[in-house]
RNA sequence: GGGCAAGUGGUGGAAUGGCAUACACGACAGACUUAAAAUCUGUUGGCCGCAAGGUCGUAAGGGUUCGACUCCCUUCUUGCCCACCA
């Protein structure tokens, strides 16, 4: 027989709740902990990635709530977004009603978990309560310049008359009606995230604690990169076109510049060429190409010459000038010098279109002596050649001498540029955020006032997911009054992304139902910064950096005192079945539901958790889960023979135990910590265990499988909850044996073992050690070359 | 193309310079049982050997070291992220 969970789960469910168990609040005489877990989108069922993310976090909360801290954990809903629309379509609905049906349905899946959130600070994204402080925050953007409007290319369906994320374009088609997608102009907003890059960079430096792949991917994406623009003129021109380049070091080598199809220069350089109309013809192409399609990796780079050349400043040389799809208009000054010698992608482009070359940089092995037969770029190191008074540098070292030269004859200045663009978060979507402006014809643009938000979301709006924004269709909606003329003008009808909603969300929960601004100051400075961050590494780059942008903003207005929100972050690995990802689409999910229905929330955690470290993947595996649950009936049957007088040696096992568990919660390796637990579990049976012993290993399981743990407590006797005490101490003296057991190794081989008392002196161990008749037979009657002893750990003889 | 991880028994994994394979799953055997399940107790990296023991062994190759799964170099493979970024 299998101890009750399904009864025991029930009760303490309830006694949690009854008794709000978990509820934070703010203590200026207790050390405080923040635990956070990334919030999810409400679906209505939670996955097995959920219950992992939220069983890592929920662990962690019970055992820093036993070390005595007091802890914040909270839990809310990311709820605005494109998924509600879809589905009330489909389902007749509409996607406020879906939307808190889902949540509802999820709430109650994980109440049966056992997660320990602090649910009176629950917020929903889609509640005005909640979306109103977008609005207020995006007001305090706007008046600063940081929120913006500006025409830019989106991918838009003409046959849905739609504008598609990327996401929804496949194979440079819409997913729904599969017509060819096309770039269009829209005015939209954005926030200016660039004015910050420099910030956002510098500040990675202070997360020590994030992991090393996350560092390196923020890092890539602001993407700073140093190097030089080298002013080209324009042949029997004044006209300069700046080039771009982090290889200032083969300047000599570059035998044509080309420019980007949107260069503002091109219509000019081409008036009256024979080539005016083919280039037009060309640019007309590219520029209608969606980003999506052109971007995409595989496709063949393509260009025309536009009949135009340029001079190198470097050696007056006349180079010609062409235009390419692959030079893009937003990275650098949208122009590049091209040396097909040593650069790949030029050299490619040059075979292609018959273009010269020419060697800058010799290898040092003498590989490479012309650029006739090259079969592919030089990309590497070595010597100047063909460029004048550089010639025989190491091309390192002319980098910077070139740049400096160029700086000095002015032909060139030392530039940064960087990847980070600014925040597209206009979407023509109904289920977000409306963005709180009017539109006056008289007045311009204009702020809604504070006093008017939340500028709350028409419940009932024509999505069909066809025909551009829903809310422009709400006439209640879109026409207002002017706040400052009064006289008729028309609403914003772009809703926010939902990005927005979650880069601030972890400040709403340290006072959820504050009315007079987005958070409470005193209740930020006692509960920020979030002590341990837990969530998936699909959001390493945007809702973290947004996140982080958001806070130094907030700083900016001394709204909170601390520049970055997360101290410590942990990504959890993905949840694998059969060596592939678990989805919906793949057919493998495994339900979470009917494994507590079958086994109980507790072995689920407990399988979960043993199954892998919580950072690398987890293969899902039934049977482990069996083996979860049958451990748990193990501990459980304990209580049945307990002993007066069990074996001392269960002592110092379960004083190892606690040390090697303490400092395994310590480092998140959950996965040895319940090993350890198994093994004292294992002493137990074999060297029997008395209520003192057993009391303490329930307490050191209870953060993984906390019903089982409250049940056993009480029928140990006590009278209330297992999360009131503390976490067990050991005793250092306990751990200490008498004598100890060494390796000898014979030329690092393991040979024998001795038994010796554990402060031996190495004169006194090596008498002993040579006398043994096995490391005698080893040494063959000659003196070892050399003894090696490592104090309590080994020795080591070479012969 | 760039960046970051990782590669250990039949399987998930442990050990981050000092006894390779902890813990678990699976398999095999024994006890209990009329029997099965459950439970308890053992055995379980390969090869040679009746055994004692020997020998090989952490993707491949090299190096550092008394000693390497662990550090360094080269190569291969897999996963993730970024990418016409000049």
């Amino acid at each position: 027989m299998h101890y009750d969970f399904k009864a025991i789960e029930e009760k303490w469910q309830k006694n949690w709740l009854k008794n709000q168990s978990f509820r934070a609040q703010m203590d200026p005489s207790r050390k405080k902990y923040y635990l956070l877990e990334m919030f999810p989108y409400p679906s209505g069922k939670i996955h097995m990635g959920h219950v992992r993310n939220y069983t890592i976090g929920d662990v962690a909360s019970r055992f820093k709530t036993l070390q005595g801290y007091n802890v914040m954990h909270p839990m809310g809903f990311d709820a605005f977004g494109q998924p509600a629309e879809n589905a009330a379509i489909k389902n007749k609905t509409k996607p406020d009603l879906w939307t808190h049906k889902c949540i509802k349905e999820m709430e109650t899946e994980l109440k049966k978990m056992g997660f320990s959130y602090d649910w009176e600070r629950e917020v929903s994204t889609c509640d005005s309560d909640y979306y109103k402080w977008n609005q207020w925050i995006f007001l305090r953007m706007f008046e600063r310049g940081l929120a913006y409007k500006k025409a830019s290319g989106v991918n838009w369906c003409s046959s849905c008359q739609t504008t598609l994320a990327n996401e929804e374009v496949v194979d440079g088609g819409c997913w729904r009606c599969h017509t060819k997608v096309k770039q269009k102009d829209l005015e939209q907003w954005y926030l200016k995230i660039t004015e910050y890059k420099e910030r956002l960079l510098e500040d990675l430096s202070q997360l020590q604690e994030w992991p090393q792949r996350v560092l390196a991917m923020q890092n890539n994406w602001i993407g700073k990169s140093s190097g030089v623009d080298i002013y080209f003129r324009l042949k029997d021109s004044d006209k300069i076109i700046p080039v771009f380049t982090t290889r200032a070091d083969t300047i000599f080598g570059a035998t044509y510049i080309v420019l980007a199809p949107e260069h503002p220069l091109v219509k000019e350089l081409i008036k009256g060429r024979p080539q005016e109309k083919s280039v037009l013809a060309f640019i007309d192409k590219v520029v209608q190409e969606s980003k999506v399609v052109r971007t995409a990796s595989d496709v063949k780079k393509e260009g025309v010459f536009t009949g135009a050349f340029a001079i190198n400043p470097v050696n007056n040389e006349e180079v010609p000038i062409w235009i390419a799809d692959y030079v893009l208009m937003e990275y650098g000054s949208g122009a590049i010098m091209a040396v097909p010698t040593h650069d790949q992608r030029d050299f490619l482009f040059a075979q292609e279109h018959k273009l010269p070359l020419r060697l800058v940089i010799m290898p040092k092995d003498g590989s490479l002596r012309s650029a006739s037969g090259l079969k592919e770029a030089y990309e590497g190191q070595g010597v100047q050649v063909n460029s004048g008074e550089f010639n025989g540098l190491n091309n390192l070292e002319a980098k910077e001498k070139i740049a400096a030269w160029m700086e000095d004859k002015r032909i060139g200045k030392r530039q940064t540029h960087w990847r980070l663009r600014d925040w597209l978060i206009s979407r023509q979507r109904y289920w977000g955020t409306p963005i709180p402006i009017i539109y006056c014809p008289k007045c311009g643009l204009v702020a809604v006032p504070d006093k008017d938000l939340p500028v709350k979301l028409p419940t009932e709006a024509p999505f069909t997911g066809e025909g551009g924004s829903p809310l422009a269709k709400v006439k209640e909606f879109v026409n207002v009054t002017c706040p400052k003329c009064k006289g008729a003008a028309r609403r914003e009808t772009d809703t926010m992304a939902t990005f927005f909603d979650s880069s601030w969300y972890f400040l709403r929960f340290c006072s959820p139902k504050f009315k007079e601004a987005p958070f409470d100051l005193q209740e930020t400075k006692y509960w920020m910064v979030v002590d341990q961050y837990i969530g998936g590494i699909e959001h390493a780059i945007l809702h973290l950096l947004y996140s982080r942008f958001f806070t130094k903003f907030f700083q900016d207005l001394k709204m909170v005192d601390f520049n970055e929100p997360f101290k410590n972050l942990l990504t959890q690995g993905m949840v694998l079945k059969d060596g592939e990802v678990m989805s919906k689409s793949r057919g493998n999910i495994v339900d979470p539901d009917s494994m507590i229905k079958d086994y109980g929330a507790d072995a689920l955690r407990l399988f979960i958790l043993f199954a892998a470290p919580p950072d690398t993947e987890l293969e899902w595996d039934q049977r482990g889960l069996e083996g979860a649950f049958k451990f748990l009936n193990r501990v459980w049957r304990i209580q049945d023979n307990l002993s007066e007088k069990p074996d001392p040696g269960i002592y110092r096992a379960l004083h190892k135990t606690i040390k090697k568990v303490s400092q395994d919660f310590g480092e998140f390796k959950f996965n040895t910590a319940i090993a350890g637990l198994m093994e004292l579990t294992n002493a137990a049976y074999q060297l029997g265990a008395d209520r003192r012993v057993f009391s303490q290993l329930v307490l050191m399981l209870s953060p993984f499988v906390p019903h089982f743990c409250e049940e056993l407590w009480e029928i140990l006797g006590y009278k209330e909850s297992i999360f009131k005490f503390g976490w067990p101490q050991y005793d250092p003296n306990l751990l200490l044996e008498e004598n100890i057991e060494l390796p000898i190794q014979i030329n690092g081989k393991l040979r024998s073992k001795i038994e010796v008392p554990r402060d031996i002196s190495e004169d006194k161990l090596k008498e002993l050690v040579l006398a043994d008749p096995k490391v005698a037979s080893w040494l063959g009657g000659k003196p070892p070359k050399k003894f090696i002893f490592v104090p309590q750990k080994l020795v080591n003889i070479v012969v």
